[in-house]
DNA sequence: CTGCTGTATAACAGATACGTGATATCGCAA
DNA sequence: TTGCGATATCACGTATCTGTTATACAGCAG
């Protein structure tokens, strides 16, 4: 029933570098290529390839050669709701550690 | 409205590494001193101590003093609701990999 | 005080990950 | 074929993370 925890946590390491998430959001919307993903973020070519690399070993977008371009698209946008959940999970987080503070002083 | 991507990442980081949620999951059923950790993960105590400080610093688990035991405890059990929407979403994430295969084949 | 148990920290080695610059490859046009 | 734009990969330096060993620290018993 549960997912060995090494592979939720390669999954969650997944998310875990700010570029990547930034690649992320630029396919919000759409699917890109790559130049548009480069050109949305600011990020190096090189770079926005990995990611991009990465996020479709792990199943998070889906690569769609169409020319000499490459689109990338979202798979399941899922994803972009579990990213809301760890955000929302984040700032609870937060919140305790305030109230923790605060019992303390 | 949105955290900063560096924090998410940041977050999604602590539930980057199999052991700490090793450690997390030794705590779902109720707090547990550092010694009990140890027993119930297998890890070696400087390790979990090393994770539960990790944890405690983000914000998931709070340290309590009590004699010359510590326990740790999950401030907000919503974290494991995260860690199964991940896992969920982990499945999905498998499945369209496969049909893509299909695809392919 | 001394000693003992439980916990935290320091220092280190090894592994892993990131970003860059250069280069290779692909697809297409001429 | 050559040339060009788009994408992928390689090689490298660097930084970050993990786990271990050893040590330090805290609290309590005697």
């Amino acid at each position: 029933m549960a997912a060995p925890l090494e592979a939720l946590a390669e999954y969650f390491k997944v998310f875990s570098e700010p570029n990547r998430l930034m690649v992320l959001e630029a396919l919000r919307e759409g699917p890109l290529n790559v130049t548009a993903v480069v050109q949305c973020t600011g990020l190096s070519q090189a770079l926005v390839s990995k990611h991009l690399k990465l996020l479709t070993i792990a199943g998070v977008v889906a690569r769609r050669p169409e020319g000499s371009l490459v689109f990338y698209e979202v798979l399941d946008r899922g994803v972009f709701r579990l990213l809301l959940a760890a955000e929302k999970q984040l700032l609870t987080a937060r919140e305790q550690q305030l109230s923790a503070l605060q019992a303390v002083l």
